[in-house]
DNA sequence: GTGCAAGATTGGTACCAGCCAATGTTGGCT
DNA sequence: AGCCAACATTGGCTGGTACCAATCTTGCAC
């Protein structure tokens, strides 16, 4: 048996025959697909569900399912850097700064919630997109969380190695954009003027239990970068 | 029979119930609501996806369902400036710079969905909380929509006036976050000193129909506002 | 042709039943 | 006391069935 769901495997297989259809493009009836597949109206509904929510397609009751316009922008989802430049059909690369372990200190402390005296893993890095600077980015970890991490290759996704080698996998984060004013350093490092602006995003990441995992202040460039998503009035 | 939906039904049952208690505190297990109700544990399922989404409750399988720790920062959702402020507890005010009618130009024309030769209503505000400078807000409607708006009280929330003269209920919005760099005239009035940074926020606000209805320039105080929220792993 | 009512089609809701996988609990063994 | 295997509990997944509500199609009446 598959280790995926079905209603995942079919989640899967319908995207991908979607993707590259012409918006409004019918989808086969519900029940067709669920006799083509072999699998349950219940499962169909499943797969379609997760694909509606993820706004690949729309469903309009009487009528059919269809292939969803290009949406202007995403809503927002949990990326890391690699994964987001790709997104943006930029070619993702790191030049590492420095690693080692600090005190975590007062701020620190509190967003890992872990003890103020207790010890952090801090990588910082120089982020890249098609070769040129895009943010520079400053990860914390518990100390205690990932042994041996400075000694591991640090110029890749991190997230990845996280995933493999320490079974961490970050679900989920909350974010601070703000404003700033980039300092001597910063600008220098990113190749923009002094006094510039930049983009800061301040994350803490969470494991599925919502402990957290990893707080990360990047960066950006204004010029070369900016966050979209799509908001909706709440329900109630 | 009740008009709505018997999932919907229960998940304002369950809302209610829930909110109030404190984080973690376990639900009832799906059999058991399922019994209680009287529905299917189908039903049920439908009703905690629902709420599970909303980010009201978790559950971890083999485990039950919980109730979801207060967020630290909500899922985004569209707001006005006012509502925004409030949330921040502060006091929402305005001041009218300009309001009138002008040219869409190419850029405003695509973004609200008109004829770049078309007429849009302006109105340029500086929004105030608790009294001082807070953002300069540059709001765009095609003209046909708001007859007379010009001749309005412009003071106040913008949304509310929209939708009880005009019928316009803006239901969602695409936007996009940056940095920016203010210039002399910007920095004057929000108060700041020249060559500060400021968040720029581009709102293009969408009826039921996802017709566009409103294009809005926001140029926060990098030093007074922020945003905040959490993002979640998507499906691959 | 046009208009419209009847029927067919399609997604929406609801129920039942059963098994699987993750977790929590119990109780015996050491 | 501490460890761990067996068991019970709980959410996750899948299949099946039935009917409802919105939409589209067909074909008759004019």
């Amino acid at each position: 048996m598959a280790r995926q769901a079905k209603h995942e495997e079919l989640r899967q297989a319908l995207l991908a025959g979607i993707t590259g259809s012409p918006p409004h493009t019918p989808l086969p009836t519900e029940r067709e697909i669920s006799a083509r597949h072999g699998v349950s109206r219940n499962t169909v509904r499943q797969a379609l569900d997760a694909l509606e929510a993820a706004g690949s397609l729309y469903r309009v009751q009487g009528a059919g399912t269809f292939v969803a316009p290009p949406v202007v922008s995403k809503s927002l989802t949990l990326t890391s850097f690699s994964e987001d430049m790709r997104a943006r059909e930029l070619e993702p690369g790191s030049r590492l700064l420095a690693a080692g372990t600090v005190r975590a200190g007062r701020q620190l402390a509190e967003r890992l919630g872990v003890e103020p005296d207790s010890d952090v893993v801090r990588v910082s890095r120089l982020r890249l997109a098609d070769g040129s600077p895009m943010c520079l980015e400053n990860v914390h970890f518990p100390a205690e969380r990932v042994p041996g991490l400075t000694d591991e290759d640090l110029t890749g996704s991190l997230y990845m190695l996280l995933n493999e080698r320490y079974g961490l996998d970050i679900r989920s984060a909350d974010q601070i954009v703000r404003a700033v004013d980039l300092d001597e350093t910063a600008s220098a490092l990113l190749g923009v003027p002094l006094g510039s602006s930049g983009l800061r995003v301040q994350r803490v990441g969470m494991d599925h239990r919502d402990t957290p995992v990893e707080a990360t202040t990047t960066i950006y460039r204004a010029d070369r970068y900016d966050i979209r998503f799509t908001v909706r009035r709440g329900q109630q």
